[in-house]
DNA sequence: ATTCTTACA
DNA sequence: TGTAAGCA
């Protein structure tokens, strides 16, 4: 199942989509970036892209903070497992890029999904 | 339009 | 944390 971790480790999605998928602001997702509670990669433009990997991190680093730790135990935490980003050369087919539209389109429709289903009309 | 960094509250 | 300004 190397397929499998390599896709999840590939750094694709914006900060958008992870603000979507994480529930966090980009505040803070730069915030705990800054205390290398998560380690994104950076493309054309310093943009921030985030991995599946990162979104489960970030998903736990939340669990965490809730649980009333501070970041700097989160780290002590996590930061053992924190392991080098794949940096989608050896994938296959799918170039980064054409990879990274796929997922967008995709978790946004998720988001959009979720954000249907939440507020309003839940009755 | 979207994200990035830096800085103030 | 949120938000504003100036930039890419």
């Amino acid at each position: 199942m190397r397929e499998k971790e390599l896709r999840q480790s590939l750094a694709v999605l914006t900060v958008s989509s992870t603000m979507k998928l994480t529930g966090l602001s980009a505040r803070q997702l730069r915030y705990y970036e800054s205390f290398e509670l998560v380690k994104p990669q950076r493309s054309t433009g310093n943009q921030r892209l985030y991995s599946l990997n990162d979104i489960n991190r970030l998903l736990e680093i939340k669990d965490y903070l809730d649980s009333g730790m501070t970041m700097k135990e989160v780290r002590r935490v996590l930061g053992a497992s924190i392991k080098p980003e794949v940096t989608a050369t050896t994938t296959s087919a799918i170039t980064d890029t054409q990879a990274r539209k796929i997922f967008q389109e995709d978790m946004l429709r998720a988001g959009q999904w979720l954000d249907n289903q939440g507020p309003n009309s839940l009755g």
